[in-house]
RNA sequence: GCGGGCGUGGUGGAAUGGUAGACACGCCGGCCUUAGGAGCCGGUGCCCUCACAGGCGUGGAGGUUCGAGUCCUCUCGCCCGCACCA
């Protein structure tokens, strides 16, 4: 007998040279369109060598793509790079080394691995979002949005990153700190460009209704969002005759305000206070405030703070005077930056009425009634009391609605609906980034780059490092440049856009990706887009995710595409640990998918990462569970070749003997499983499984006297059923089983219904729900036999005996069971 | 505090309300071999037993059901998200 061994490293670049020579996973031009199918992983940021977590992500999609291509679809499966960012960055800061060459450097080492890996990709789409050709299109679309008005500039009280000294959104400030620093963040009055992305915010809610996706992501936008229901009230000072505004959701408690109270950075504060006795007071509270760190603020365990203002508004339901406080437990960015305190019914305002000897009055009664004391604050529901003769009595949900009415009617206030959701925060203080396509002159103020003269091309510089300001700033020549309004001396922006903006519509570049005359086409763009299955890590539930569904809805209202949302489906992949921790360089734990596929193959890399768990949990590495799938591997190579080397070429046979029949029941069982754990449910480990199983079934113990043709038909379909996972060695076997055929080119086998019913069962008896015993039976045996045989049971009949049967349950092809007395 | 998820053998994990532990790792035994970190065959939840037969068993306590890992109530533990959001 010839010596079958299995070499991945023959194997796999074998046939990696015909995809390519052949340009095998190029989209075909022609063909239907009704079975178009966009399969995309997100995009990589190129940093050093890819990751067993890019392993992953990239393994299931291409399974994902390979089924469908298998299933008759037409499928988009692109790469790219999101290659603008702030470690390349950083990288040149400490070594001079240009950002573009180490990011060059990361893209070549990512391009040699997922080649390596085979992973089928259309790599005449590719692109890389720091090159010209990419970020002219980014500037593109920036000066759309400007012209949409959905591109702005204001001053605010931004994020300021001191460690890479640049502002950041809200969305990259985690418990305080930068996103990416880990730096403590500080509050700074500056001017930025905004993306007005709150103009969606209702959108963004009520669109995820319409797309799949793993709900707590839907959850997490859906908090992120944050939208709540209430109303804006006017309270007026009469003093200054003056009037602000504050946001509730509980204007039933208006009658029980008893103090109102603005944040330190509210910018009515100092006027308010000018000329009191508290002018100092207030200004030392404001200044000490502002000082203090964000995530020690942001602490409801932290002691109430705040000083008294001097002045007083007047309660808009019933004209009392409330004295206005400053205090920081009051936020500038979430609704108006004041509120109306309700001690009574609060649990903030109760702590620091108590702590300032503030009244408290409630004004809303508990289950006794009004005339029984409840505990304060009250936090439930009941009838309002102390408040008019119009309401009292009534239940506050029901005033609450009322009482918004009566304020509406007098113009002293309205309902509204309040977002957390806060503009998108989008220029960067910082080098590596696409340029934005401004010019300010002194005549005629902000003047876009005009699209002829697009892309506005980052110049390169000698100092990377941030000083506060952009380093952009120091090309002056570049800087230095002329209006194209009206022809003077001008200067160019020199912030560049946080790198979000590049990775929010490269999806649309993919199906047009060498268009030199446009971002994009319509019809084709509207061809693919949305994304039929996105695939991704969770980390961007908000931010990629939330600002990609921001820029298709903002670009379809453009008339750019039809989609309203990127991505229909969604699937977020679990992390790999290794040793139960997250891998990192400094823990020395970090799996090397290079190191592994040298040592193993792509193939046994790839079906391992799928086979670790359910491909949405977090996973740990274990490298006797790599060794264990590469034997898996080997032994279907194995075993295939040596069938097709030893066992004579026979066509299925039409009457199989037992021993065939039992493995065709097999090999269609675990076609209509793969086909449905794939093709249904991602449940990659129980498909692999699946195979495993049906080459158990196999093995020349368990073959008997099955005859070849089974053997070869089971064979090929192990083979047929393993390719998306492995694509390399079940091509392989499966052309040396079936004279060369071309195992990507196949269609997806289909489980015969006759093979997947069998016609004897095992049945299951129980007598009181436990299993007592098991006999076979005819499939099709109708429920009085099936009682019959499993009475007949000896076990069974054992603990009949002396009993008397008063029900008996039948489940046809699985179990009877008998309830005695 | 609010929202979501998860608790199953030594390990990773399987189980449309119907045989708990598929498949794999690990371990044990055997075959083959000069050799094995190769290959092949078999065993492997726990207790009791020569064996048969039994008993126990899906974090814990109840409940619904002929039957519960699965559904309901309470509870404990871990993980994730949000959080002074008015």
């Amino acid at each position: 007998m010839a010596d079958y061994r299995y070499d991945p490293h023959e194997i796999e670049p074998r046939w990696q040279q015909v995809w390519e020579d052949e340009q095998t996973w190029v989209v075909p031009e022609d063909g239907p369109t009704d079975r178009d199918a966009y399969v995309l992983e997100m995009l990589p940021y190129p940093s050093g060598e890819p990751h067993v977590g890019h392993l992953k992500n990239y393994t299931i999609g291409d399974a994902v793509a390979h089924f469908r291509r298998r299933t008759g679809h037409r499928v988009l499966h692109p790469m790219g790079y999101d290659s603008f960012g702030l470690p390349a960055e950083n990288h040149a800061i400490k070594t001079g080394q240009h950002p573009r060459e180490s990011t060059d450097a990361a893209i070549a080492s990512f391009q040699e691995q997922f080649r390596r890996w085979g992973v089928s990709i259309d790599w005449t789409r590719e692109l890389s979002t720091c090159t010209p050709e990419y970020y002219r299109w980014t500037q593109w679309i920036f000066l759309k949005l400007y012209e949409a008005g959905l591109a702005y500039r204001k001053e605010a009280a931004v994020n300021w990153d001191p460690v890479d000294e640049t502002v950041l959104a809200n969305e990259q400030v985690i418990d305080g700190r930068g996103e990416r620093s880990g730096a403590l963040v500080e509050i700074r009055q500056l001017t930025q460009w905004f993306f007005r992305i709150t103009d969606y915010a209702e959108q963004l809610l009520d669109d995820l209704e319409t797309i799949e996706w793993p709900s707590h992501v839907k959850t997490m936008q859906r908090n992120w969002i944050g939208r709540s229901r209430g109303a804006e009230v006017q309270f007026r000072c009469e003093e200054l005759d003056t009037s602000y505004t504050v946001f509730t959701t509980r204007p039933d408690t208006l009658f029980g305000a008893t103090f109102f109270v603005m944040a330190p950075e509210h910018p009515d504060v100092a006027e308010l206070a000018k000329g009191t006795p508290q002018e100092q007071a207030v200004a030392d509270y404001v200044r000490q405030a502002m000082v203090g760190d964000t995530k020690e603020r942001g602490d409801d365990a932290r002691e109430k703070t705040g000083v008294f203002t001097g002045r007083h508004v007047v309660n808009p339901v019933n004209g009392e005077l409330l004295p206005i406080y400053v205090a920081d437990y009051v936020l500038m960015d979430y609704g108006t930056g004041a509120i109306m305190a309700v001690p009574a019914h609060d649990d903030r305002d109760f702590a620091f009425a108590t702590k300032y000897e503030l009244p408290i009055k409630q004004v809303i009664a508990g289950e006794g009634g009004p005339s029984q004391p409840v505990e304060l604050p009250y936090l439930s529901d009941g009838p309002l009391m102390n408040s008019s003769p119009e309401f009292d009595g009534t239940p506050n949900r029901e005033a609450l609605d009322a009482i918004v009415d009566w304020l509406d009617r007098d113009g002293k206030g309205k309902a509204t609906v309040n977002y957390r959701l806060r503009d998108w925060l989008v220029s960067r203080q910082r080098y590596w980034g696409c340029p934005i396509p401004i010019i300010h002159c002194p005549s005629c103020g902000m003047v876009p780059v005009p699209e002829a003269d697009l892309p506005v091309v980052l110049p390169d510089v000698t100092d990377y490092k941030p000083k506060g300001k952009s380093p952009l700033a120091a090309a002056t020549d570049w800087v230095h440049t002329s209006c194209p309004s009206c022809g003077g001396a001008a200067e160019r922006e020199t912030d560049t856009m946080d790198t979000f903006v590049d990775s929010s519509w490269y999806f649309l570049r993919y199906t047009d990706a060498q268009n030199t005359e446009a971002a994009w086409d319509k019809k084709i763009v509207d061809r693919w887009m949305p994304v039929d299955q996105y695939i991704g890590g969770v980390e961007h539930a908000i931010l990629h995710l939330l600002y990609a569904r921001f820029f298709t809805k903002a670009l379809a209202d453009m008339g750019l595409l039809t989609a309203r949302e990127p991505f229909a489906n969604l699937f977020t992949q679990g992390m790999i640990t290794k040793d139960g921790a997250k891998m990192s360089k400094s823990k020395g734990n970090v799996v090397s998918p290079r190191v592994m596929v040298e040592r193993f193959g792509a193939d046994t890399l790839r079906t391992y990462v799928l086979f670790m768990g359910p491909p949405e949990q977090d996973a740990d590495w274990s490298d006797e569970g790599v060794e264990g799938m590469s034997r898996f591997i080997s032994r279907l190579w194995r075993t295939s070749a040596e069938a097709a080397g030893e066992l004579p070429a026979e066509a299925l046979p039409a009457e199989p003997n037992a021993d065939g029949l039992r493995i065709l029941r097999k090999a269609h069982w675990a076609i209509d499983k793969v086909t449905a754990d794939i093709g249904g449910r991602f449940s990659f480990n129980t498909a692999i499984a699946a195979v495993m199983e049906l080459l158990n079934e196999l093995s020349a113990a368990k073959r008997g006297e099955a005859e070849p043709g089974v053997v070869r038909f089971a064979l090929s379909t192990a083979n047929s059923l393993l390719y998306p996972f492995a694509p390399h060695a079940t091509t392989d076997g499966y052309a040396l089983l079936n004279d060369g055929a071309r195992l990507w080119e196949q269609l997806w086998p289909e489980a015969e219904a006759r093979y997947l019913v069998a016609d004897e069962i095992e049945l299951v008896c129980q007598v009181m729900g436990k299993v007592r015993g098991r006999v076979t039976a005819p499939a099709d045996a109708d429920n009085a036999t099936l009682e019959e045989l499993a009475r007949n049971e000896p076990n069974v009949a054992a603990h009949l005996d002396g009993k008397q049967v008063v029900k008996v349950i039948v489940v046809p092809g699985k179990l009877v069971n008998f309830v005695v007395r």
